[in-house]
RNA sequence: GGAGGAUUAGCAUAAUUGGUAAUGCAGCAGUCUUGAAAACUGCCGGGCUAACGCCCUUGGGGGUUCGAGUCCCUCAUCCUCCGCCA
């Protein structure tokens, strides 16, 4: 969420940045949300000075009662008056605000100058070359989703069966490795990065949604418990940064590093028919996320740390990857910069997103209400909150089951894994 | 699911039959001091204002009243007990 006074004193800003995102077309909220709030701070002047009238009389008639002497009746029946008018100046103030609310959960955070100027996914910036570590198979790949089957580890058939399509079931070895990325990666996070583990709910309540900016603007890709009101977690980002939420922070304590497992659950509708084989894309994958909390000055170079954070398990697996730096067109609403990391896939022949890393500056503070004293002042002031995947599995397993495939059409576990499997082959 | 109790600022504690949120600690700034401590003064949740000031804020929402921390309704969370349960 965006500061009101930002917007009042610098609207020119925020119309740029909303140029720079492709939403050009959400400036007229900006002008909407100028008015309101010229309008609003109009209506609380005259409120505030009828409650200065209203509190300073019913003392006079708290003095009246008190004494004994002489009658209020008169000063009460005018008070009833001004009572009823502050009462609907109120309801039209804080329709105002809800107003208000509205369009502010709705308008996407600031943008980094770093962020390139660009309108899709196309326009993204290498940011770190590829990095291959020489171990790309020189023959014809079979794809994860074949090998999968052939190896009895993934079974999405079944999924769809118990569950609906997307839903991937791993078995036998598929399901150790699944379960060996998850500890590895926890592992290294916590011993080698400083990350303290966090094991969260997979469900979260609809003010844990919107702290991160999840809700309201991309609700429809949540799964929703309509019996209980509950959220199922779309990334563990959310649960992890609501840690802090209403809570005011010392100095002391910052940064503070999160690593955390978790089920994601997305709906990814309207994605239908698009790249959706086997593990491309679906509703429930596994994931262990870093989140940060940091001072304001620091929250860029810790930008720089979850993402080597991140880079440093794929060059402890030898999975291929690139980083890209996100276009102001494809970069979430919530970010103010973000990277992202995508693992090679020699059977789609393409990269494919494993990672993303974002600093959200104030963005989610604000909504989440998650503040600090800074030293040497006074005044509460906004964290900056950050997160980055370290890795989701989904994609990795692509990656690993076909970067580490044999000629023979077995898989060779990586070398920082076994310890964790028990077994160096697959198949 | 049922019964009772609780929720006040960063923390801790007050507030007559309803009369308009008090105090301590921590933190920040200043005065004093060679320096520090102590002491004293102001600040220490948010909003409006050029400023003086004014308004709002007692877990969330609603109601009664001239006036609500206090009374009523509702929801959430925590504690105690009962019931159910992997």
């Amino acid at each position: 969420m965006l500061d009101i006074n930002l917007i009042r004193q610098h609207p020119e800003e925020i119309a740029g940045m909303l140029k720079k995102r492709r939403q050009a077309e959400d400036s007229s909220k900006v002008d909407e949300l100028l008015e309101l709030d010229a309008e609003r701070r109009r209506l609380i002047k005259r409120s505030d000075e009828m409650k200065a009238v209203r509190n300073r009389v019913s003392r006079e008639i708290a003095v009246i009662k008190r004494s004994g002497q002489g009658s209020a009746d008169e000063l009460i029946l005018e008070m009833k008056d001004v009572a009823d008018e502050i009462g609907s100046m109120d309801e039209t103030i804080s329709r105002i605000e809800r107003q208000t609310e509205a369009i502010l959960l709705v308008l996407p955070n600031r943008l980094h100058p770093d962020v390139p100027e660009g309108s899709s996914a196309d326009d993204n910036v290498v940011y770190r070359e590829p990095v291959s570590f020489g171990r790309t198979p020189d023959f014809n790949v079979t794809n994860h989703l074949d090998l999968g089957n052939r190896l009895g580890i993934l079974d999405f058939e079944r999924g769809a069966k118990i569950t609906g399509s997307g839903f991937p079931v791993y078995t036998g070895k598929g399901a150790k490795l699944e379960r060996a990325l998850l500890n590895f990666m926890l592992d290294y996070h916590t011993e080698k990065h400083g990350y303290t583990e966090v094991f969260p709910p997979f469900m979260v309540n609809e003010d844990s949604l919107r702290g991160t900016g999840n809700w309201p603007k991309f609700a429809d890709q949540v799964y929703y418990m309509n019996e209980d009101k509950l959220y199922a977690i779309p990334t563990a980002e959310v649960p992890v940064t609501n840690l802090h939420r209403d809570e005011m922070l010392k100095d002391e304590q910052l940064p503070l590093s999160y690593a955390a497992y978790s089920a994601c659950f997305r709906r990814e509708a309207g994605s239908y028919g698009k790249d959706t084989r086997g593990f491309l894309r679906v509703h429930q994958f596994n994931k262990v996320e870093m989140v940060k909390f940091t001072r304001p000055e620091a929250s860029y170079d810790a930008l720089e740390e979850i993402l080597q954070n991140a880079e440093a398990i794929l060059k402890a697996l030898e999975i291929p990857y690139r980083v890209l730096l996100l276009c102001s067109g494809d970069i979430s609403a919530s970010a103010a910069k973000c990277y992202d990391i995508e693992v090679w896939s020699p059977a789609e022949k393409k990269y494919l997103e494993a990672s993303s890393c974002s600093n959200f500056e104030d963005y989610q503070a604000r909504r989440a209400n998650i503040r600090f004293k800074p030293a040497g002042s006074s005044k509460p002031a906004y964290v900056h909150t950050l997160n980055g995947s370290g890795l989701a599995t989904s994609r990795l397993m692509v990656s690993l089951l076909e970067n580490y495939q044999t000629p023979e059409g077995t898989v060779t576990v990586p070398e920082a894994l076994r310890k964790y499997t028990g077994f160096d082959v697959i198949g």
